[in-house]
DNA sequence: TATCATGATACAAACGTTTGCACGACAGAC
DNA sequence: GTCTGTCGTGCAAACGTTTGTATCATGATA
């Protein structure tokens, strides 16, 4: 049978609310009471009952944690776990535990948050916005304070932490056209997915900057490698005389893939294409050639996003709020300079 | 605020014993009731505080998933996730949630699991037991039903699902001795990985069973690409004279690093070595060539062990069980049948 | 007609906390 | 020596359910 604060009470002599107070480090409490209090309580290796705490304070010390768009994909990625474990080291320091939904078959998004929601286990949630899903209508914003991973649509009034991954596409791009690059192909865009919204939007500017005309074909989408569609189109662009020298790809995983992309129509990276890639994934890392890559710091957002949503629970912030996290562009090996003239 | 269940006993003319009974279709209340209480329910959104019932049941519909060994590493492993999106299947369509431990950096394995169960949230747990830590002597199973994936040590008298991995290892080890391969190695062994341990006691069957001596300098472990000692290792065998002619490659990842690992040695797959994988990843499917994989299904594995858990809680279960999931050879692209007499 | 089972519902206690308020002791000010 | 303020502690109500037991019709039985 568990200790409970009664226990601890009457092994300590006092009253049940004395106990409550003393472990909760209320100054009303005397040092000397307080001190005899957490030592019987240790030695009765002494819970308080979250139960009955939440019954009556209305409060839990669990947040939700949503990955839409059946997470079961997205999950697939190294990017979800390292946002995971950002949010776990914190979650875990504050004594808070974590309430997984994994976006299911027969689940929308919206149906997930609100079952999350109604559960009534949670005091706040976070949110992994990945997607522009239509769940922007039904958050339970009102009753339920929610972080938002990676900036929503209509930001302004909300709490998100996200990188800027305008800045981000622009400077991927600027790094390339720094080494004499003209002809560069923007690969993995989705206006799905908010990142590559705003990475085009960069890369597009970084080219204006120096008066560089965009060729809308040569922004090529993300489901390459599973759609042969694409994969054909990749290969005319390729193929042709001006082909593009390098790439700005969306994902390590994607540009692994098109390395052996080219090497199949015997271009060789950096050589003959240099790529510059995003995540900075282990993949990555140990592919032929190396990739460099922008590291977003996906565990740093998972940081930032939970304490961001305990502070709020916790009364600390209460103004909407934005943080951004910095990326860096890690070299390795899949950039060269421009082998042509321009 | 949020309706209460003396709301709706109000709304429908009872009492509130008679309203929470019926939502529990308790027979003693007549079928008209039933309806009317449920319809009142509906219209006003009443979802039982859970806090409450929680406090007189000493049940909550929570369960604890522990992934061991610092989840930080161990999710940015496909198969993870995968166990995951099975898990949280079940777990919604029986209403249940999910609370997830990632182990942290200051937190040993054994003490994440202690917080969990001491938490209260949660009514039964789930470990995916795929190392051998020392923390199965402090598993509080006394007092909260546990499931284990992938099994324990001494798993006698325990809840656990796994695959046949002694089989796997065989199956795979004799789909190249089949194909007239003699000179198998076998890589990516460790001892704390029960999987490779078990694996490899198949692939050692599977020699004997043809009468082949074991190598064990053959036998090589996972650091691999993370180590360049294995890398030396590894070198000197192939470039021996009689090096061998087929690997059985613990996972995808190791697979496709060996892939170019061998071509920088002037050795090509399948046409010198035939690979034969595991885990049978997406980056596998759409490695050159496409790796031959035994596909451990890890979301099944993820779908019987929380059955398995809520059937436990439910009173269904009592006996300790041991549920088997089948694996499954994908042949794709990585083995060719021995280039070489024997 | 009085008695009894039967079925449906209501009553009230209990789960283990938190917290507003009351209380008593003690000190300093008058 | 009373009054007032401060400090530390206890009392009791409240949180929203579940559940054992009591109650009350109703119709069947004697």
């Amino acid at each position: 049978m568990k200790a409970t604060i009664k226990d601890v009470a009457r092994q300590a002599g006092v009253s049940p609310s004395t106990v409550s107070r003393a472990l909760q480090n209320n100054p009303r409490i005397s040092e000397e009471v307080r001190l005899r209090i957490r030592q019987v309580a240790k030695a009765l290796d002494f819970h308080p009952n979250q139960m009955a705490r939440s019954l009556v304070s209305r409060k839990t010390r669990i947040v939700g944690v949503m990955f839409p768009g059946s997470a079961a994909s997205s999950m697939g990625h190294p990017f979800y776990p390292a946002v995971l474990r950002g949010l776990g080291r914190v979650a875990g320091e504050r004594g808070y535990h974590m309430l997984l939904s994994t976006g299911s078959e027969n689940l929308t998004d919206a149906e997930a948050i609100r079952d999350l929601a109604d559960s009534g286990y949670i005091s706040g949630l976070l949110l992994l916005a990945a997607q522009n899903s239509p769940m922007e209508e039904l958050l339970p914003s009102q009753t339920l304070p929610v972080v938002e991973i990676g900036h929503p649509p209509h930001g302004e009034s909300r709490y998100y932490v996200d990188n800027d991954n305008v800045k981000a596409g622009y400077t991927a791009t600027d790094y390339l056209l720094a080494r004499g690059h003209r002809r560069i192909l923007f690969l993995g865009y989705s206006s799905r997915f908010f990142v590559t919204v705003d990475r085009r939007k960069g890369y597009e500017q970084a080219l204006a900057a120096r008066g560089i005309p965009l060729r809308p074909e040569w922004v090529v989408p993300s489901r390459f490698l599973e759609n042969t569609t694409d994969n054909e189109l990749l290969e005319k662009i390729f193929r042709a005389d001006n082909r593009p020298t390098a790439v700005v790809s969306m994902d390590d995983p994607l540009s692994i893939g098109l390395i052996g992309f080219l090497r199949a129509l015997s271009l060789s990276v950096p050589q003959d294409v240099s790529i510059l890639s995003f995540n900075n994934t282990q993949a990555g890392q140990y592919a032929s050639p190396a990739l460099t890559s922008v590291d977003v710091d996906p565990a740093l957002l998972g940081v930032h996003a939970m304490e961001l949503l305990l502070d709020i629970l916790q009364g600390t912030v209460t103004a909407p709020t934005h943080i951004e996290v910095p990326f860096q562009l890690i070299e390795r090996d899949s950039v060269a300079p421009c082998p042509v003239e321009n």
